[in-house]
DNA sequence: CGACATTGCTTGTCTTGACAAGTATTCTCG
DNA sequence: CGAGAATACTTGTCAAGACAAGCAATGTCG
């Protein structure tokens, strides 16, 4: 994840063409998360950061439970990924008003600034992920990558 | 990565009908390796430790930089895998014999007895990812996913 | 009401990615 | 041959993902 200097480019090897399906998929995905971590490094930010300052920018008040379902995480980290934007002064956390048991997040001033920029990157760059890809071969991929989904759920846990 | 106790199930939850592509890539990745580091757990490994054991195993004498390419990471994780391993007493790292630079890794007979269970169970797991998807869809789905790859090394490094 | 379970969050640990920087070898060329 | 580049690893740092354990607030029921 880190995500910290280094010049540019050439690391991210092109996947093997032979793979299994289940290590191409991790390894798209791993390049993915590099690429886009790349990108809004200038920012300050990871991947995973910016995913949480614009979704709490969404969904103003939102509390660290209801963002762990989209963030891809549970709600530990989610926690520590709070930490951190916190620390950098992008959102705050207070406690919650009906259940003070629970947080609510707000962007601050300047989150809102790069929240600006993101949300412009967020879309750019989903294009360009699918260049080349019709509007069916998406859908198509997308059907196919959330039937994976559900058999991973499905899997049972058989160690031999 | 963890994999450390807990019984069983429920987290991973599921991925969300509507997002967009590469999030949805993001989170059926990350559930695969939580699956699999679930089934490999009793075992004392991990995906990535299996995954690196049986190569090895199939391509002898291999050296880290050989590896690093196939575990689709950089050559200082692979080292600190190559740690792990070792100190489980798995694999063994011996000075190259042509460029003393290199090392050359090893199965040890412990290993071995693992490397066995492991292939039955990958090639079973694979299967089981897959279920419902025809040879058709199979092979869709990896050319979709390689033409996602190539995009993402096509990426420009705008950053807004 | 009050014991007990549940929920929301935090913190600690281990493993892994990505990157930087450093060491030991080997290679390349003038 | 020998200086400098390139290669193969190692080690250090930070961010994250998964899990366990713990605390405080809230809910549930008898």
């Amino acid at each position: 994840m880190a995500v910290q200097r280094r010049v540019v480019g050439e690391p991210i090897h092109l996947v093997e063409p032979r793979q299994r399906v289940g290590r191409l998929l991790m390894g798209v995905a791993r390049e993915l998360r590099t690429v886009v971590d790349r990108q809004v490094q200038p920012l300050g930010l990871t991947m995973q950061q910016a995913e949480l300052l614009v979704w709490t920018h969404r969904q103003r008040g939102a509390t660290p439970t209801q963002l762990t379902a989209l963030l891809l995480t549970d709600d530990a980290g989610v926690s520590r990924l709070v930490d951190r934007l916190e620390a950098k002064g992008l959102i705050t956390r207070t406690v919650g008003g009906r259940d003070r048991r629970s947080r609510e997040l707000r962007v601050t001033p300047s989150g809102r600034a790069l929240v600006t920029r993101l949300m412009r990157f967020a879309a750019r760059g989903n294009e360009k992920l699918l260049v080349g890809l019709s509007a069916r071969e998406t859908a198509e991929l997308r059907r196919l990558l959330q039937r994976v989904s559900e058999n991973l759920h499905k899997m049972p846990l058989d160690t031999p």
